[in-house]
DNA sequence: GTTGGCACTCACCCTGGATGAGTGCCAGTC
DNA sequence: GACTGGCACTCATCCAGGGTGAGTGCCAAC
């Protein structure tokens, strides 16, 4: 139904309205592209290609553009994996590796994938509950005020402020961060908590009351849901580069794109890393950016994923760049953040 | 050569240009306010009030439209303080109440910013030299790895790694911390700088060069000046709403607000807490902001301010609303911040 | 100093015809 | 049966021209 050479035509329309913005017809389409066939029989190979669904007319005497079940067909099957050049590896690298924290390294990815693609691009913070301990701390601020301070492997820190009802000296203290912390490092957050519960009974009973305080603090920390919940977004700018029409609907697309939780809705569905996600237009479960394709991919290891990043562009983009440009920055950073 | 009805026209220029984003011509500004003279009196102070440079006429046959100097005027004599309703104090106070940490109080400023203005708002995160130490942390990440954390008391946290020469024992560690931390707690991080190069002196020589490393990599975090650079925006999407011609600038306006070194020199020329700077259109120092307004404040204690917040909006807003939620944002911020 | 009247300007809107890219269909060719 | 050239048709886009009306500046009168 669909043979070799309908695919040759729908992979030139593709990436001629990529790159043209506009309807091609198919006088330009053999123009451009070694066809070896004549205007009229590519106009049949479009009729066929309208009926199946791929493409489409904006109005009766234009040319086609591809629908958004056109460009799935294109990014499954016709698509070929672009490498991206050594230059271009050379920058994600030496810019990367500039980074001194980790604020440092996600502002930086957002940056450099928005450059990239010239989209716009959003990277996650790097899951709290799936990371693991590095080092956790009891800072005392007075005498019923302790400040708990938990560090993560991938650089994370979160901290928050408890009042205990009576005051915890120094030697308790003491005790409880170096038991907190002999347990708990290396564990992922998630285990940490269960290892945390257990602390309270091995004190003296007198010295449980605040012990349990201060690890149920440390505990609702280790899991709080809303850590989880921090993206960093870049190159916004780009959106007025969608052209034309698109210009309208900013409106809209900014305003999902400062919902973060939204987007994070739209990177979860990433599958796991090394794998680089699309999805296109209607495939976007998010009513404002169903003229968006979505490029996206996880980081972290392979057992286990920290977090998704990846780009929001106009379903007209480079799909075979994008896609390696979203690989590339999710390789490096899950290389950055596994070693620390 | 203004006199008091003159004057009054200017205001209700503004005012009805602000509202209607349309030029306002005689017949609409008697008939909308009570200036108790005809169109034609009004046209006569509207000549004179063009002469001066005050209002200008987009073409011919069109009404009036003020220009920066008007709005300049408008604000410095003529704009009222515009108390907010009680209802928006309260939604301040209980929607910041809500924030865990210094990331959560600047994000939801940011937000609360937007939404109150609803225009693009600028937050800096508290300047770290001006801040004042909290808490210094040693952790050991190996036996010549060091992780080095900085807590002030407006809750930043900064990190860095050191590598050692030689390995650091415990004990030396431990010791390091303790006299870190009584002479560095409570002091300004400029002040703490110089607290921290005499430490090595006090420990025995064969220590010296280890903790030298150690409180120079600190000293290095007190003062890096990049970590001054950080700040949050929100409501990007107010853009569009500025509507009109203004559509086709957005683009060079979002990548001015991407540069966040221009937006703290924007920021960064405010005067002190509890006033409010205004710059109007050619007064914004910086190319592509040269048809908005800056409202901004310094937040903070009144003799050290810690950081600046504003919006950038269109010349024609409604500053006295815009300036008076800048204020309350920033005395909020500023109270919550002083008290950790 | 203020007002009503009046001529004038000019952006904006609507209309209508010309233009041309692109299509679908069909008969003819390999 | 697949491909091709020719041809009539469609329709968005562009451009010119006339009408409309908001708003002004000026002037004479109060």
């Amino acid at each position: 139904m669909l043979d070799e050479r309908k695919l040759s035509v729908l992979r030139a329309i593709v990436e001629d309205y990529v790159d043209t913005r506009e309807p091609v017809g198919s006088r330009a389409l053999v123009d451009r592209h070694q066809l070896g066939v004549s205007p009229a029989t590519v106009r049949n190979d479009m009729a066929a290609l309208e009926e199946e669904g791929f493409i489409a007319q904006p109005h009766t005497s234009a040319g086609r553009i591809p629908t958004d079940k056109g460009y799935r067909l294109f990014v499954d099957r016709l698509a070929g994996v672009q490498p991206l050049s050594s230059a271009e590896r050379r920058a994600i690298t030496t810019f990367l590796d500039g980074a001194v924290d980790l604020d440092d390294v996600v502002q930086r990815s957002v940056r450099m994938l928005a450059q990239l693609t010239r989209q716009v691009a959003i990277v996650q913070y790097p899951s709290l509950t799936r990371s693991t301990v590095r080092h956790v701390e009891l800072v005392s601020l007075g005498p019923t005020r302790l400040l708990l301070v938990l560090i993560t492997s991938t650089g994370r820190v979160e901290q928050r402020v408890v009042e205990t009802s009576v005051a915890a000296g120094d030697a308790l203290l003491g005790d409880l961060r170096a038991r907190i912390n002999t347990v708990c490092i290396g564990e992922r957050l998630v285990d940490g908590v269960t290892k945390l519960a257990e602390i309270p009974q091995t004190f003296a009973v007198n010295d449980r009351p605040v012990v349990h305080t201060i690890t149920g603090a440390l505990m609702e920390a280790f899991t709080d849901e809303r850590s989880d919940e921090r993206v960093a977004i870049g190159g916004t700018a780009n959106l007025t580069r969608f052209g034309d029409d698109f210009d309208r609907s900013i409106r809209p697309m900014l305003e999902a794109l400062e919902e973060h939780v939204v987007l994070l809705q739209l990177l979860g569905e990433a599958t796991s890393p090394s794998l680089v996600t699309v999805r296109i237009g209607s495939e976007v479960p998010h009513e404002d950016l169903t003229r968006t394709a979505i490029v996206s991919s996880r980081y972290g290891s392979d057992v286990d994923a920290l977090g998704t990043l990846g780009v929001v562009g106009p379903t007209r983009m480079d799909y075979p760049g994008t896609m390696a440009s979203v690989r590339a920055v999710a390789r490096y950073v899950s290389q950055r953040l596994s070693d620390g």
